[in-house]
DNA sequence: AAGTTGACGTGACGTTTGTCATGTCCGCGA
DNA sequence: TCGCGGACATGACAAACGTCACGTCAACTT
């Protein structure tokens, strides 16, 4: 019997997939969680074989949540299922600890597979999304341009944001303009978009 | 027995949904497709009782195969399913002819229930989604604003959206600002993300 | 010891935005 | 027929933005 946790924002999206997984005969689903920082206690008190974690999440992200299971409970085999194959993701994944990383997007049937070769120590991959990892390469953008980057997703003034950072208004502008220039964006709201769509955050 | 078709795009949440409700004795799934624009054959093929749609998809967003779907088939009802409570979501969904609009951070038992509630013809709508969009009241976007705020979404200049709608830069920048003032944002970001997280697009 | 790289900063420059006043044209209800 | 509101436009102006040249300092190579 595989012991099964599944962490997933979306109630209905949760509830179905633990019915779906409840029907495999070697499959249990012993834990159900809606948030990232809810997955640590329920795992100590569930003891699962699987953590299926969902990245999109309130409290704390999947793959915050992966890398404090992998450290906590080294046993526990961490599969990322979620909806974006963003390039980013999978690596951050792959870092924190994860055996696999699978899409929502894939049939249905796929996952009781993929968590069945995951237990075996297989590492289950989308192929089409380690392909698009390998081409679009390593996050190029540094520490702090993620930062101001990051800080500049919601529409923020470049003061605004120096202010939040404890940073010089120049400095903001100077690391805006280097992400801008990475990315190959236009401009600010374009380059949040890339790195987005991109997993780096 | 219910006859049940469900449009969604993510496969494995599909499936999961599929089977969900297939354990229910009075429901019978007869179609799934994943993308807006094969929802209306695939509806006159199975001839569904119920349409359990998505709003985002691929293809034709399901607030447009609503429309097309209540149009050409008015005796089947139809139930959006999505992720965003977006008020003005709500509102265009039901103008298009939904009889429900659930969300998906609701319990997994709720669906069955809102599909049987559907069918008996009563109007099933979440609670909190129904407060907030009164609170929110209408649209106060005019076409136009749509259209030059949609245009802006992807970070495009306004040299760029002025070309794209055969309008002056100057008009462009105008119909920004009043959209900026109507929304309370600061720049046209702000107005970006609140007109999306409000569903008026 | 010299060179490179990245974090952090300044000042200046031209461009893009957002706002405002002002105007025309058209359709519609009183 | 008058007035009103919406679409569309122009020109002007201040603020914000993106870029560039230039600089310091610490850490890490070679």
């Amino acid at each position: 019997m595989i012991r099964v946790l599944i962490a997933e924002d979306q109630g209905m999206v949760r509830g179905a997939l633990s019915t779906l997984l409840a029907l495999e005969d070697d499959i249990d689903v012993v834990a159900q969680v809606g948030r990232g920082d809810e997955v640590m206690s329920a795992a100590r008190r569930a003891q699962p074989d699987v953590a299926l974690l969902d990245i999109e999440m309130p409290g704390l992200d999947g793959i915050a949540a992966a890398a404090a299971l992998h450290d906590a409970l080294p046993q526990c085999t961490i599969l990322m299922l979620t909806a974006f194959g963003r390039p980013g993701y999978l690596r951050r994944a792959m870092d924190a600890g994860a055996s696999g990383f699978i899409v929502k997007d894939g049939p249905a049937e796929e996952l009781a597979a993929a968590i069945r070769r995951a237990v075996a120590g297989e590492r289950v991959i989308d192929p089409v999304l380690a392909v698009a990892a390998l081409t679009a390469g390593p996050n190029p953008l540094t520490e702090r341009e993620r930062d101001v980057l990051g800080a500049a997703v919601d529409g923020s003034t470049i003061a605004t944001i120096a202010a939040r950072l404890f940073l010089s208004e120049g400095t903001v502008r100077n690391y805006l303009s280097s992400a801008i220039q990475k990315t190959g964006a236009r401009n600010r709201i374009e380059a949040v978009r890339q790195a987005q769509s991109n997993g780096w955050l």
